[in-house]
DNA sequence: ATCGTAAACTAACAATTGTTAGTTAAATTA
DNA sequence: TAATTTAACTAACAATTGTTAGTTTACGAT
């Protein structure tokens, strides 16, 4: 009875996700992966199914980490405002705990290659922007946002926080409480003084 | 002295570029794109010197243009903000003209093979950057924009413009110039109501 | 001591990759 | 009309790809 059963095969994860990060998967060989660990590429197999299984655990096990956060977001009792703020923290949370996974997560899904793991994936990805179109409609509806287009207001925010962790590098000379604090301020209440 | 000396290979560019888009540069073969064209892969090669070519000429051309526009408005004597704005208006229109190369950009640059490429087109970028940055920065000291990090400034609003193109699609329903109003509006004053 | 297992190895495979050589048909120019 | 150019084709190449088979080594449990 191992202790950690697949601790190897999470090691290799992780390696796999960096250098995915880096050029994506199609660039990215096995021998690539092998190399990266000092071993040979079929060695690998001892511990993978395939190179396809790796994208796989890569990418659904963050999608549903942000799939489980947003529901219980979506049924907590705070103001719009407020589940947005918790949507913007959850997003930092994981890019700063594994930004690699989460790159993978945004530049490299369209190669999940069987139909039910891209299926569920899309699935996930449409819930979440649609929960948050819902919390941004609720919060215009209820005077906390203002009256733009929502689909411009979901993508700003999102898109921004997708691509957290192209930054993630530069901001390091950055503390994590001003990346938390200026972020949220700057997401909701834009950069300009005037009018204020 | 023909008219159009380069069509057919302009042809093959945006082809290129948008099955790049949709797959990145390392999962599209030749025979892909020249299945898209209906002829046969070799035939590409009547045309273009090489797959990198193709990329090459897609990332570079798009990088000048926002290098060119970017100088212009450097070297101008609008106010921070109004320099900003012109670089939204700057990255809508670009992303309304060629979405496929802005994501080939985007995602592919660093499948540049070519050391000097990749060299000139990670100095045009920083510079951009950079210019952003002073940009900003001269709006946080003249009293125009708020105090924040600058770095988070720039990200925010740098990362929303350029995943643009994602969103794209998804904004026909979006008439042009609400694109352009509220994203400006978005991301320089924020979404929030309350404190203003 | 021995057994079993985990995890590495070498060697090889079939498929796919970007690319070249040489050819042919059609269109343009002289 | 003859000559030349453009742009397609077929066939093939060498390299690289993900993966499998079979083997060896080290080590904890019996």
């Amino acid at each position: 009875m191992p202790m950690k059963p697949t601790d190897r095969k999470t090691e290799i994860i992780n390696v796999a996700a960096r250098l995915f990060k880096e050029k994506g998967y199609s660039a990215v060989t096995v021998r690539d992966i092998a190399q990266a660990m000092n071993i040979k590429a079929a060695s690998l197999y001892n511990h993978i199914q395939s190179k396809q299984e790796i994208l796989v655990l890569i990418v659904i096990t963050i999608a549903e980490e942000f799939t489980t956060v947003m529901e219980e977001v979506q049924q907590s009792e705070a103001s719009a405002i407020a589940k947005i703020e918790r949507i913007i923290q959850l997003h930092i949370d994981i890019t700063l705990r594994n930004p690699d996974a989460l790159a993978c997560l945004n530049n490299d899904w369209m190669h999940l290659e069987q139909e039910a793991d891209l299926k569920y994936f899309l699935k996930m990805r449409t819930d979440y922007e649609e929960n948050f179109r819902q919390i941004v409609k609720e919060g215009v509806r209820n005077g906390e946002i203002q009256h733009h287009n929502p689909e411009v207001i979901i993508f700003s925010i999102l898109s921004t926080l997708r691509t957290l962790y192209l930054w993630y590098n530069k901001t390091k000379s950055l503390s994590e409480n001003t990346l938390r604090n200026d972020m949220r301020n700057v997401l909701l209440n834009g950069i300009t003084i005037n009018a204020r």
